[in-house]
DNA sequence: TCTGGGGTCCTAGGACCC
DNA sequence: TCTGGGGTCCTAGGACCC
């Protein structure tokens, strides 16, 4: 069997490029995407000339402020990222019909057996990098190995706007003289702790015998080892390009801007958040099992509790009467909180669930999710705020909904 | 420096069942 | 009296990625 051909394409600084696509004049600044200087808040990505200061993503936005003060902040626009992460897709999609995107900028091609359609590697890849560059105004690096890995490693050291291969068989050589944290997976923790046993190259790593990195870092360890060769060897890595498509959570959280101990405010936040991820459910036709407040306090201290449904749910109030459940029973009364956070989990289609519910219970089921459809569609037109639950808790309506009031679902609640 | 929001995967312990 | 073993589900926390 001929080795797989895997491109990984990974878009140059993303957000701030969109960003530069909307107002020209950011173009070779420092950009920071991510809030304003004075914000609670991280970067989410920064230019090349703000790089150049110190900035990376994942930095307290008032450091990067104090690093590079003549930098530029800007508010992230999610909407800009998904409608050009729909136009990435659709220009990979052209070159080959397995896709897989691994996050609103990146994305795994399997090339394999596409030499008769777009000839040698090298010459695929000039050519989407051309299209990608002619469609969307962006600019990406490609890269290109036999494993995921290699492909996305390559992809790394391509950049900015170029093209890698790594052709099969040299990948252990390529691989020796890197860092050990260029293998996705290793992280800060991993990093020390190979230091500590003298580890710094991916080189040091491939000297070390196996039974030694599994004995001491268990299943990690035997992946670590297969990785330093460039093999996907385990993992969400070892799989086909295309497989990873369903979810297996959806979830949103909320920073306050200034901590509150209100337990109205706190309850109507996790109205809110329940309420957003029931309607993504519904989109993507899943229902949940699993249902988890995350709570962080005013010390950054922060727990997580869940619970299992007997019978799966997509719809607003289970999920927030959920949620509050949790909440009040490990929330202690009176302290400041500084984040909450509602996922869904244990998530399967709806075909098999929707029939075991019919079986349970009738009509009232479908009432709820006709109810609940309506208000989806409300909140597309007026905004999120419009429509919400009102279950015993302050609701903001707004005037124009009530045009349509049997669209609330508040109103005439049926319990099921 | 004072720490976002959306995810994935792994580990470890306890419950529960056979 | 003291004491199995394996499998699966559930929960909590943490490392890691973009």
């Amino acid at each position: 069997m001929p080795p797989r051909l895997i491109f990984h394409v990974d878009m140059d600084a993303f957000f701030v490029s969109v960003e530069e696509l909307f107002d020209p004049a950011l173009k070779g600044r420092p950009v920071v995407v991510g809030g304003q200087r004075h914000e609670r808040g991280v970067v989410s990505a920064a230019s090349y000339a703000a790089r150049k200061f110190g900035v990376h993503s994942a930095m307290p936005l008032r450091t990067a402020a104090k690093l590079c003060p003549q930098a530029v902040f800007v508010d992230g626009h999610p909407d800009r990222y998904r409608d050009y992460s729909y136009r990435i897709h659709a220009v990979l999609n052209s070159f080959s019909p397995q896709v897989e995107m691994a996050s609103i900028d990146e994305a795994y091609l399997d090339m394999s057996g596409t030499e008769r359609l777009h000839g040698p590697p090298l010459r695929a890849a000039h050519a989407l990098h051309i299209k990608m560059k002619s469609a969307t105004q962006l600019n990406c690096s490609i890269g290109i190995g036999a494993s995921r890995l290699m492909a996305k490693v390559s992809s790394a050291q391509a950049k900015p706007n170029g093209v890698l291969w790594v052709l099969p068989g040299q990948e252990a050589r390529f691989l020796a003289p890197l860092d050990v944290a260029v293998i996705p997976g290793v992280g800060k923790v991993m990093e020390r702790n190979l230091l500590a046993l003298g580890i710094k190259k991916i080189g040091d790593l491939a000297r070390l015998p196996d039974s030694e990195l599994e004995e001491r870092f268990g299943k990690w360890g035997l992946a670590l080892a297969g990785k330093a060769q460039g093999q996907d060897a385990g993992g969400w890595f070892d799989t086909e390009v295309g497989e990873n498509t369903v979810p297996k959570s959806i979830s949103h959280e909320h920073t306050y801007n200034d901590d509150t101990a209100s337990p109205d405010q706190l309850e109507s936040t996790l109205m809110r958040l329940s309420e957003m991820v029931a309607r993504r459910l519904r989109e993507a036709s899943l229902q949940a099992r699993t249902i988890q407040l995350k709570l962080r306090y005013q010390d950054f201290t922060t727990i997580t509790r869940a619970h299992t449904l007997p019978s799966p749910s997509q719809l607003d109030n289970e999920i927030f009467e959920q949620v509050r459940t949790l909440f009040r029973k490990h929330w202690k009364r009176g302290a400041a909180v500084r984040l909450l956070g509602v996922q869904a989990s244990s998530l399967n289609g709806q075909a098999g669930a929707s029939a075991q519910l019919d079986l349970l219970d009738g009509g009232k089921q479908q009432r709820w999710q006709q109810a609940l459809s309506a208000a989806d569609r409300l909140r597309d037109k007026y905004g999120e705020s419009s429509v919400s639950l009102a279950s015993g808790m302050k609701a903001t309506f707004r005037e124009r909904t009530h045009e349509n009031p049997a669209a609330l679902p508040g109103k005439n609640k049926p319990t099921p």
